[in-house]
DNA sequence: TACATACAC
DNA sequence: AATGGTGTATGTA
């Protein structure tokens, strides 16, 4: 959307079209410690130089010395390097090379020029300050002050007024209250921008049935066929009037058409919309942003028109070319489309067959004309920030909370997945992905659980001996596949354990059948919380005296999915998992068995946990295991397999987080001390 | 296939 | 106290 870019123009470009780009990355350095990906992207016109130093300088002073900060460093780093390699690789060119080179390019560009079309009329709508608009609409006292809409970790956008203050979308909140005091921030209400969507949404599809919705505030349009029929239509058919009773009557045009959409979007909802109208989705949607806010702008439909747009259009205006793009470009002297042309000889050499010819196709203003939506989707992710979570017990619960939520999203869609992947971000923001693909497609929580912990406790054990230490997570299905009604009602292996074992013991004892009787059970309101466990105000790390029966099925570890005899409270079931995930198969367990000063200490030779129990638990621990193993072998094709042992990804953890203070929430229970 | 990056919104 | 979530595409190995 238009306040969610970190960039965008809201005045006729004019003068900042040829120079903003190189004034603002000028401006930037000289305030924020040379981070050019920090500073305020801004190329308004009206705003002083004084201002973006003021606003660049109360940026670098939040946010230097943040981890956050150290990141954004880091990368800049890597953008940097890449560039230094492309510099180099540049240099060992030589000037018969790129001769040759722009000739094989001006082979492509006839290609590209026999493509271009004029046939059809494109258009780009962008509601203005989408969700800031919608928010003052609703409460006109928020309508003359700076104002924006998110919360105070993020802004999704800003009214104009609070644009002034350099206040805009995707900048924390509370750096924003510094640039502007006065700010108010208003929460979002995605139902309500939907709603607005919807009737937009409405009135776009009479002009293109096809129209393409690309998030809530925008859309690109195809009224080739519409301006076809509108030549028949009647007075009538142009007329629309405001509430008011005020009639208006529109022409036969694209741009009149566009007129009559906008002024039907802001009779219908009150709130303005922009648009750009051009041959080509790639030219409509740079018009849209030229005129905006409330404006319109129309390419005409001829080669020299379409020519002159583009001569001088920065790179950085187009859809796809994003900042660290445009960087790379911008070292060797490509700032505008036209440098594209330019510069194609080096360029062809440099990039690959796609990226060049996506250039080449910019630079001669040629872009897609065919509005459809895209085909069915292509993955599905659910992911979470928090304050930090380093203890492996809270790690796989958070993991396993996500993977149910992300299982209620596939089965919204009735989809199933055979990739997954979990995504981490550490405290000091470095992402990683980790995937593995099943041999079938799953929309079970077990199943994909018991990938995705598999994937986490490698990450655990991978910088083992120190913690894990997250800000993130998230879990990903692709390679998706409808969940067709034979595969819902066909019982897998799996799926019949699962029934057989009937009603599945949570840890305390707690019996639910159902997984809504398993997230009730975790409202704190819920009478099992206070009134089944005994002590638990008190000592939420006392061992709940349900738990203390012989049969120890409360706690099972995620990593090795036992329910250990020697777990008999959670200090103890932490020990265990700790004791799984780092001492292993080495010598560093016999330490820690020695340390406590066990008389027995047994290794499961099938799980390899360590047991500190009699003989006779002992060798009942290794019958189940055998026994779970085998099964185990059967459904290991749908698990992802370890050295030590196969998982059945039972559910270890009560997963809901604590909603406020989560006094009763078992979650915190798992808050041991150490 | 797995992973990282870039990008949009 | 302190910088988001969801989805797609692409390059590379």
């Amino acid at each position: 959307m238009e306040e969610e870019g970190d960039e965008e123009g809201e005045e006729q470009w004019d003068q900042i079209w040829n120079q903003g780009e190189q004034d603002y990355v000028a401006a930037a350095g000289s305030n924020t410690g040379g981070l050019d990906r920090m500073a305020l992207n801004d190329n308004k016109a009206g705003m002083g130089n004084l201002d973006k130093e003021r606003i660049n300088k109360v940026i670098y002073e939040m946010s230097k010395g943040s981890k956050y900060y150290e990141n954004e460093q880091r990368k800049e780093e890597q953008v940097k390097a890449k560039i230094a390699a492309q510099h180099k690789q540049i240099q060992s060119f030589d000037a018969r090379e790129i001769e040759k080179s722009e000739l094989q390019a001006d082979a492509m560009l006839a290609a590209i020029e026999e493509m271009r079309d004029f046939s059809r009329t494109i258009v780009h709508i962008d509601m203005d300050a989408f969700y800031a608009a919608v928010e003052m609409r609703d409460n006109p006292s928020l309508k003359n002050i700076p104002m924006a809409v998110g919360g105070s970790a993020m802004l999704s956008t800003s009214n104009y007024e609070a644009r002034r203050f350099g206040v805009r979308a995707a900048m924390p909140g509370f750096i924003a209250k510094k640039l502007c005091p006065d700010l108010v921030i208003v929460p979002t209400n995605f139902d309500k921008y939907r709603q607005v969507s919807k009737d937009v949404k409405e009135i776009l599809l009479q002009y293109d049935p096809n129209m393409c919705p690309m998030s809530l505030d925008e859309a690109y349009l195809d009224i080739t066929q519409h301006l076809a029929e509108r030549k028949n239509f009647d007075a009538e058919q142009k007329t629309f009037r405001t509430a008011d009773g005020e009639q208006r009557m529109f022409g036969v045009d694209a741009e009149d058409v566009v007129q009559e959409i906008r002024f039907r979007i802001e009779v219908k909802t009150q709130l303005t919309a922009s648009a750009g109208i051009a041959p080509n989705m790639m030219l409509a949607k740079v018009c849209s942003d030229f005129n905006k806010p409330n404006g319109q702008y129309l390419i005409p439909f001829n080669r020299q028109a379409v020519m002159d747009f583009v001569k001088d259009l920065p790179v950085r205006k187009v859809c796809g070319i994003g900042r660290v793009s445009c960087s790379m470009l911008g070292a060797m002297g490509v700032v505008t489309c036209s440098d594209l042309f330019r510069k194609r000889g080096l360029l062809l050499k440099l990039y690959s067959a796609i990226s060049f010819n996506y250039f080449l196709r910019v630079s001669a203003g040629v872009g897609s004309t065919s509005v459809q939506r895209g085909d069915d989707r292509k993955s599905m992710s659910t992911e979470r920030t928090f304050a930090e979570i380093n203890r492996p017990a809270e790690l796989f619960a958070k993991c396993y909370e996500l993977c149910e939520a992300l299982v209620e999203d596939l089965k919204k869609e009735n989809l199933k997945g055979k990739t997954i992947t979990l995504k981490i971000k550490t405290i000091k923001y470095i992402v990683r992905t980790k995937a593995h693909s099943l041999l079938n497609a799953t929309q079970d929580v077990q199943l994909l659980y018991s990938t995705a912990r598999d994937l986490l406790r490698t990450e655990i054990r991978l910088c083992s001996p120190e913690p894990l230490r997250l800000r993130l997570m998230g879990v990903r299905m692709s390679n998706l596949s409808p969940a067709s009604k034979s595969s819902d009602t066909q019982i897998t292996i799996h799926q019949m354990l699962k029934k057989s074992r009937g009603e599945q013991k949570l840890p305390f004892g707690a019996v639910v059948s159902g997984a809504d009787r398993f997230l009730s059970f975790m409202e704190q309101k819920d009478p099992y919380v206070d009134e089944d466990l005994p002590g638990a105000n008190a000592f939420p790390d006392e061992v709940p005296h349900t738990s203390t029966e012989k049969d120890n099925t409360e706690f099972i570890c995620p990593v090795c999915d036992e329910h250990p005899e020697d777990c008999v409270d959670l200090r103890t079931f932490n020990e265990h998992i700790d004791l799984c995930l780092f001492h292993t198969n080495d010598e560093k367990k016999e330490e820690k068995v020695e340390e406590k000063g066990e008389d027995f200490a047994f290794k499961c030779p099938v799980c390899c946990v360590v047991l500190k129990s009699p003989l006779d638990s002992f060798n009942a621990h290794v019958d189940a295991c055998l026994n779970r193993s085998a099964i185990k072998e059967i459904l290991s094709e749908e698990s992802l397999s370890t050295p030590r042992k196969r998982s059945s990804g039972a559910s270890p953890f009560p997963a809901k987080k604590p909603k406020t203070d989560g006094r009763h929430t078992l979650l915190n229970y798992f808050k041991s001390p150490k």
